[in-house]
DNA sequence: GCTGAAACAAGTAGTGT
DNA sequence: ACACTACTTGTTTCAGC
């Protein structure tokens, strides 16, 4: 699965770092920072995602001047794990839901959820999951705030 | 805070929705699809950009690939409140933190933590957060799969 | 609010060292 | 493995509807 990171250089590490902080900008630009051809820009990236290091590139947007102000872990309790690939399913359908992790403990799933308000989130819990069959139990904690998120380390 | 959505029409939404999916999507193609003007794509992401809906773009990269097979979340008690900025600060240098959220309940932090192996994530839970003053203990769930992960919902 | 043209910048592919 | 050149394509600005 991983890679063998001697593949891997010191400009190859250098233009992720880049990438990974601004995915517009210009490979020519990219180039004229780290001393090397854009041509090579070019083929280092074709390299990374052939590796399959580098994935796409997304842009974020910002929840709560989206009116999406109240954020919360939800950790799921599920009767039987025969149910989890069915609950999960019914999970990416809905919106308000942006994670989903199969995680260790009496809980099989923990889930982030992005709502409006508190009767928002209220909605989500209690009229959308706790209706999935196997569902068992919730348990959330509210978060009010993202201190920080950063991507995988690099090197 | 969050931005009067009269202002923002289908087209805004859609060049969102291309935008979330593949940040590298040159403007002109996406003016081709929507069957309008690359200036205006310009002028709508500009907008987009000063209302602070959109964010920076960002290249992904694949934990496992990377060499990070062991993924965690794990929840932090802290002994007080007042210790929670600099313990957050602290873990903000940490770089197999790669998110941490204040959030309620017993627990005043949650973390996701990326390590190579279960010796790794010892290593970072052990010789590294539970050095830091105001920390009394932790819990940890391993993470493993992340099942989906989508953008906040558009719309 | 929107388009089109034009100047400029960047991306891509082929060739050569 | 790398860079140079030439060609294609995308970006950005501005005048005008």
């Amino acid at each position: 699965m991983a890679v063998d990171k001697s593949q891997i250089n010191e400009v190859d590490w250098a233009i992720m770092r880049r990438l990974g902080e601004n995915a517009r900008v210009p490979f020519s630009t990219v180039a004229k920072e780290l001393g090397i051809s854009n041509t090579m820009v070019h083929q280092r990236v074709n390299k990374l995602r052939q590796l399959g290091i580098l994935e796409n590139a997304t842009y974020r947007f910002n929840a709560s001047v989206l009116g999406y102000s109240t954020e919360a872990f939800t950790r799921i309790d599920i009767a039987n794990a025969k149910y989890i690939p069915k609950i999960v399913k019914e999970l990416e359908r809905i919106p308000e839901i942006i994670e989903c992790c199969n995680i260790s403990g009496k809980y099989a799933l923990l889930i982030k959820v992005m709502a409006r308000d508190n009767n928002h989130l209220r909605d989500v819990l209690y009229g959308k999951i706790h209706d999935l069959e196997g569902v068992v139990g919730t348990d959330t904690n509210i978060s009010f705030e993202t201190v920080f998120q950063k991507n995988v380390p690099l090197k």
